[in-house]
DNA sequence: GAGTGGTCTAGACCACGCC
DNA sequence: GCGTGGTCTAGACCACTCA
């Protein structure tokens, strides 16, 4: 007659779930603390590890972080970047054009680690879309950006040797402004962006480098810059922390209409 | 002097890096099927559960998905849906305004179940968007967009009661158009939409409704939208696959300067 | 029925955080 | 030193797929 009884879903299962709904009712709230595995197990009358099991349902679900020496812990959701809606004319007053404007407009205190200035043979996906030859080289700048100390996004931008080679785009030192007003002293002068948005998990070097937990997924976008006269000048390829950035757009609703009945 | 002797890595992790790095040589092929678990175990030496673990550091990586009863094997990615950057005006041109029309555009047979079309209290996250009080009403539309029969979309949209009650909008059948144009013949003009957006992994009922596999999270989309006077008409709250979606958006490189130095 | 992954047990030892 | 999570063992049985 108790719960326990006729239940068709496995223990850790069962544990995971009285779990997630100690969460998702309040009963547990953020940054609290889970009973440890042991005392999960002598609770449910099971083996450690499959109370063990139980939690690691929940961590890859990203609602429980679990500290090595510590205990596990319901997640508490770190403070979050809201990225403008730079896409849009009519948000675009007013906007800061760095990530350190955009650290001083949110409250954060933001700073950049160049990881990497480099010449070397493209990635495939870059070469193909810089439009490159086998044998063509590319200036990469791997830079990680940080708020509040906390890395949030690993960025890569990778340039034409024939553009970049010699100039200070080559050079292992902060730009002055940003890379579009260090392509404009080049000469070059920019058409138009193609940004390519994909979501997934990072690799175990992206984790590290980003210091996520388990359970949180990255955000990867490709942007691909043109100049106008329509050669492809830059290539960057950002992954972002996904726990840490809202992106927010704003778009008129006329003359463009929505993508998606609803 | 094997490369098993002095190896810091505990054995789990030593055979999900091989594991990985023959896939990301390109030694083990996206669909191919790694060894069993017991022939993993047999040949490094451990228990079966030291080389189940390595399968399973692989499948939340989401490089690997295990299927019961046929074995593991490596990601074929899903086709995937680009959704064109519907937020530019210069690329407003012909784009199609319908998931039947995105589905005719990119070659996928697009469907859509209508789950449920009920009268509910919102839940505090859209009932904030929409300014409603405490004790007031929204009628909610939840359906399932499909591509090709797969589940690619959870959309919920959420409107005002006092809108939307006894209307179209309330009924459980397919709008004509879409949603914004039963709005319109309400007499509501349409102004602009805000949409936030945000990644995370799914909830487990999310993760079986969309039938997606460990290691794939999900992108959340919740726009609100609003009409000339002023007022929120609508808040759509959408859970899209996060491996059957590319967002791709361009973008003209003036006035709007990035937001990012690079 | 053979082979696969899914779950579980009852131990063990290690690595880490904290007092 | 104690309590925590991290890893591992050597079994067992179940559930599923496929021939």
């Amino acid at each position: 007659m108790t719960p326990t009884a006729n239940d068709k879903r496995p223990p850790s299962q069962r544990i995971a779930d009285d779990l997630r709904q100690a969460i998702e009712s309040g009963d547990l709230t953020p940054g609290e603390q889970l009973a440890s595995e042991r005392e999960l197990a002598a609770r449910y009358g099971t083996a450690r590890n499959t109370a063990r099991e139980a939690v690691r349902i929940l961590a890859t679900e990203g609602l429980v972080v679990a500290e090595h020496g510590r205990g596990a812990f319901v997640r508490t959701q770190a403070p979050v970047i809201r990225v403008a809606a730079y896409l849009t004319p009519s948000s675009a007053t007013g906007q800061r054009a760095t990530w350190r404007g955009e650290g001083e407009d949110q409250g954060f205190q933001a700073s950049q680690d160049i990881v990497e200035v480099a010449t070397v043979a493209p990635p495939p996906e870059v070469r193909e879309r810089l439009g490159l030859g086998d044998d063509q080289l590319t200036v990469v700048r791997r830079r990680i950006l940080r708020a509040d100390g906390l890395p949030v996004q690993l960025a890569d931008s990778y340039y034409p040797a024939t553009i970049a080679a010699g100039t200070e785009l080559a050079e292992a030192k902060k730009l002055r402004g940003y890379t579009y007003a260090a392509l404009k002293r080049l000469g070059i002068e920019l058409d138009r962006f193609v940004d390519e948005f994909r979501i997934r998990m990072p690799s175990p070097a992206e984790s590290r480098a980003l210091e996520l937990s388990a359970g949180v997924p990255v955000m990867r976008l490709v942007r691909t810059t043109y100049a106008v006269d329509g050669r492809p000048v830059e290539v960057a390829d950002q992954v972002l922390a996904g726990d840490r950035y809202v992106l927010v757009y704003e778009v008129p609703a006329s003359p463009i209409e929505p993508r998606d009945e609803a």
